[in-house]
DNA sequence: TTGCATGTTCCGGA
DNA sequence: GTCCGGAACATGCA
């Protein structure tokens, strides 16, 4: 699941849970600590609260006072707040107790997982790689990322370290809907080309982070992208589907001419 | 059984 | 230095 929007929707639920004292740490499979241990994770936070959390593209960054969590969902990673009478989910890897309930950082395939920086510092360290949130960048900074990058253009918006947030699903997203082929050269885009992309980018993030997700809606491309040989919403061509680097990339070679 | 899945990282090669 | 493809990571599903 987890694109930009997920984790937005994500950084929302551990904001209403702000405050409270964090009164110990349940880690149920350490196999998603990045580079910790249970034991200094809950030593690191027990007693602490959360304090205002914040985003960088698909990380969320939960300061607690001095150390500073960072989460990554990998492809199929939640966080949500649950009754402790609630019994754990068979994916629940770390659960936050907290208040009169508990952060629960559900993660089916464990691609990535839960890390934990000393101070601010150390935090930038780690996400010290990443470029401008995809949701933040403005349109002068997005045609400067942009200029001088050689390859496609679906591998340049899917490079978290040019810009941080988009993923397979945004990237065809955008390209389908500014109707831009994402197999085309950045070099060879041009103004007009730069202008839709931009402006298709920020209005899908937008009605995304809305509903915290990508909305599968059938008048969007990733509505229609799951169906094996489906038709273009837009004009009825039968999608084309090819690995481009690494990843399933869907288009519309009518509306998105190469 | 095989291929595929909305993630990142690391490697070899162009 | 850049960029690309492929593999690895771990798990479940069609």
């Amino acid at each position: 699941m987890p694109e930009l929007p997920d984790v937005e929707g994500f950084r929302r639920v551990l904001a209403e849970h702000t405050g409270e004292p964090i009164t110990g740490v349940r880690v149920r499979d350490a196999g998603v600590l990045r580079g910790t241990t249970a034991r200094a994770l809950d030593d690191a936070v027990r007693g602490r609260r959360f304090e205002e959390p914040r985003r960088l593209g698909k990380w969320l960054i939960a300061p607690v006072g001095g150390p500073v969590l960072i989460l990554h969902f990998g492809m199929t990673g939640s966080l949500s707040w649950h009754s402790p009478d609630e019994p754990p989910h068979p994916h629940d890897r770390v659960i936050w107790s907290l208040g009169d309930g508990e952060l629960r950082f559900r993660d089916m395939r464990k691609l990535q997982g839960v890390r934990l920086a000393d101070d601010e510092r150390r935090a930038e360290r780690i996400l010290g790689d990443l470029g401008p949130d995809a949701l933040e960048v403005s349109r002068k900074e997005f045609d400067e990322l942009l200029s001088g990058r050689r390859g496609r253009l679906k591998s340049a918006l899917t490079d978290q370290s040019l810009l941080a947030g988009l993923g397979n699903l945004l990237a065809d997203e955008i390209c389908w809907q500014a109707r831009i082929s994402p197999l085309r050269a950045v070099p060879d885009l041009d103004e007009k080309d730069l202008a839709a992309l931009y402006r298709t980018m920020r209005r899908i993030l937008r009605e995304s982070v809305k509903v915290e997700r990508v909305p599968p809606r059938d008048t969007w491309l990733t509505g229609a992208r799951d169906e094996r040989d489906g038709p273009c919403p837009h004009c009825g061509t039968t999608l084309s589907r090819r690995r481009v680097s690494g990843r399933t990339t869907v288009w519309c070679r009518s509306c998105q001419p190469t």
